[in-house]
DNA sequence: TAGAATTAATTTGTACACAAAACAATAATT
DNA sequence: AATTATTGTTTTGTGTACAAATTAATTCTA
């Protein structure tokens, strides 16, 4: 029976600060956006805005505007009249996503550690709670979210606003990554080390956090991006060609 | 004689990759992007839909999504209801781009220095040179922009896309602060240090090149920000209403 | 039967129309 | 006269319609 699927419930939005962002496509996108990032919607997946629209019960524009923005944000990829799909990033990509947040996270410890205080530490340390919950009780996509979520709560320490966003953008890049390269135990499955930085910082001791952070980030790389590509629609096709290719000269 | 203005020409889109973005948008894109980082258009200006359709001879749907666009970038703002003007930074925005500034920068020498070639270090001598023949012929804007071109051009060297486009994005915002609260003759006034640092490169002294760095950008906000902020229009309300409190507190 | 060409379908791009909100101007009230 | 109500105008938000392009399905041809 192909009965008409009713629409996703959007709920109700908190974050709708002052009057300046629209409630209901800030919704929608927070929607798409978790369902990219938490690894819902494998890479490569086709995003057709009717589909869209009929599941958010709008129109299409709104979807367009959704998506624009998702695609700025290097997470969809919107071709012209091909429409969007799930970004697929590259290896390239990958690596210098993964060298711009050492820069960026190493670069903004200096601050984060000035403007650390017991309070805002102890939200940290909530944090790492959870994860830890989280993998014990084997939920892996929060798992991951929630590391992602502390490396983000971490910059905002130094209060520069500018900064945590572009960490942001680079966290939320690096998931999509781990959803394209990923090998099923990578991204947080070495139990998380996420509590020994904290100490570090509580200690003031800037240099040692710094070369914490260098090597964290650089472990969590090298768990991830060496898999190399995994083989999925598009690519299946330029290997059909390879092999075609190879078949035409052994002749 | 009110007589109807004819359309901005757009003239032919070079930067049109492949067949992923849309010519026109593009071309609208930029005219606006210019616009607002060269200081045409006055932070605080109302940017009216109907208006740029009309100026660019498209419909409002393409003007949206510029101006969506834009807003991301931070250098217009959107408010719901009530349309899009360019951004005013804060004081507070000013300062934190210019420390995202020195973490991007001085984070990426390394890979700069390493990646550095004779032949791509003359590229960048040959923007040094347009800086100096602007400056020389006091075409303020075009020296602003070419100093902003130097250091994003400088960023390329590390071939990490990631990093140069988050870069591009913070120079931009970079040259809208200046607008906003650059005194007539700073930005670039002080004969620019351009050329020293492609020296250091060139000798590979990654140290060095970083010091030069955190001092240049350290000049440049000094030159900038210390000037505070300009009483213009939606501050000249809260002045007058700080006026109206303190005569009630008279009483 | 494999491949090319044609036709039909889906899907995107853009303009336009109408409703709702904000803004401006005028009238009413104290 | 100053403040509040009301009315009218402008501007934005969102849905819809239609053209253009892509993708698929079908027919034709070698």
């Amino acid at each position: 029976m192909a009965r008409k699927r009713s629409s996703i419930d959007l709920g109700a939005v908190q974050g709708d600060e002052g009057m300046s962002v629209n409630g209901r496509d800030e919704a929608i996108y927070r929607n798409l956006f978790a369902a990219i990032v938490e690894n819902h919607l494998e890479p490569g997946t086709k995003l057709p805005e009717d589909t869209l629209a009929e599941a958010f019960a709008v129109s299409r524009t709104s979807i367009r505007k959704v998506l624009q923005r998702l695609a700025y944000e290097r997470l969809v990829d919107i071709r012209l009249n091909r429409g969007a799909t799930v970004a697929q990033p590259t290896v390239k990509e990958a690596r210098d996503v993964f060298a711009a947040r050492r820069i960026v996270e190493c670069g903004v410890v200096a601050q984060v550690v000035a403007k650390a205080t017991p309070a805002r530490l102890d939200e940290l340390r909530a944090i790492v709670r959870r994860e830890h919950e989280a993998e014990a009780r084997g939920d892996r996509r929060e798992a991951i979210y929630l590391s992602g979520e502390f490396h983000v709560a971490l910059s905002r320490l130094s209060e520069n606003e500018a900064i945590s966003e572009i960490l942001a953008g680079l966290v939320s890049r690096s998931s999509l990554v781990i959803a394209t390269f990923g090998s099923p135990m990578a991204g947080s499955c070495r139990h998380s080390e996420h509590d020994d930085v904290l100490d570090l910082i509580a200690a003031g001791d800037v240099e040692a956090t710094r070369a914490w952070m260098e090597r964290h980030l650089r472990e969590v790389e090298r768990s991830v991006v060496l898999v190399e590509e995994a083989p999925s629609a598009p690519d299946l096709r330029r290997i059909l060609d390879e092999v075609a290719e190879r078949h035409r000269r052994s002749h």
